[in-house]
DNA sequence: TTGTCATGCAAGCAGAGACTTGCCTATGGT
DNA sequence: ACCATAGGCAAGTCTCTGCTTGCATGACAA
């Protein structure tokens, strides 16, 4: 449960989510080169790639594997958990 | 708004968070004793003292002065923003 | 005014984390 | 079989950050 506070602290992390939520069951090297057009980011491959594991590890991307490529999904459920934490009002 | 994250991103900084949530308007001795009683931290003075300041400069812990005293008061509006980027099923 | 209580400031230290570098595995095409 | 592509692993570097230490400020009581 921390480590979802703890994924969401690093601002190259927020914008891969950003990005997954634009064009969801990207592979590394997509991720990598949108980061780079879209978002004026310049993160290496192995940057991106230890990012992923921190974001999976966090439960917030679920990957699937086909054959040799790995695409990633983005999972927004452990966000509630902060909210509920400290109830938010509901308007 | 990076500001946010980060405040968020340490346990006892949350800690706090809860502890302003269960009474509000505490000084920072009154946290400081709660927190070791009621969540089994060992924090000195000093350390609350620059997470209150985080959390401040976050905008999640409002403060206001009387006389001597400095009193805490809990703002959760900025987590809106976090629910608000990435669009949470709003059930 | 003197002493105490509540807080503030700033330098230094040690651990965590983001990034790089280099090499390795495995899949698919030709 | 060969090579290029997609990804993984691990050690090293460097910066940030959480914490400590020591001293300073400001308010109230006697």
């Amino acid at each position: 449960m921390g480590d979802v506070f703890k994924a969401l602290a690093d601002p190259t992390r927020r914008a891969i989510l950003d990005e997954l939520q634009e064009r969801n069951g990207q592979t590394l090297f997509e991720v990598c080169t949108r980061l780079i057009s879209r978002h004026g980011l310049t993160s290496s491959r192995q940057a991106v790639s230890q990012h992923l594991d921190v974001l999976e590890a966090a439960g917030l991307v679920r990957t699937r594997r086909e054959g040799r490529y790995k695409f990633h999904d983005l999972d927004t459920s452990p966000l509630r958990a902060i909210t509920d934490r400290w109830q938010l009002p509901t308007d």
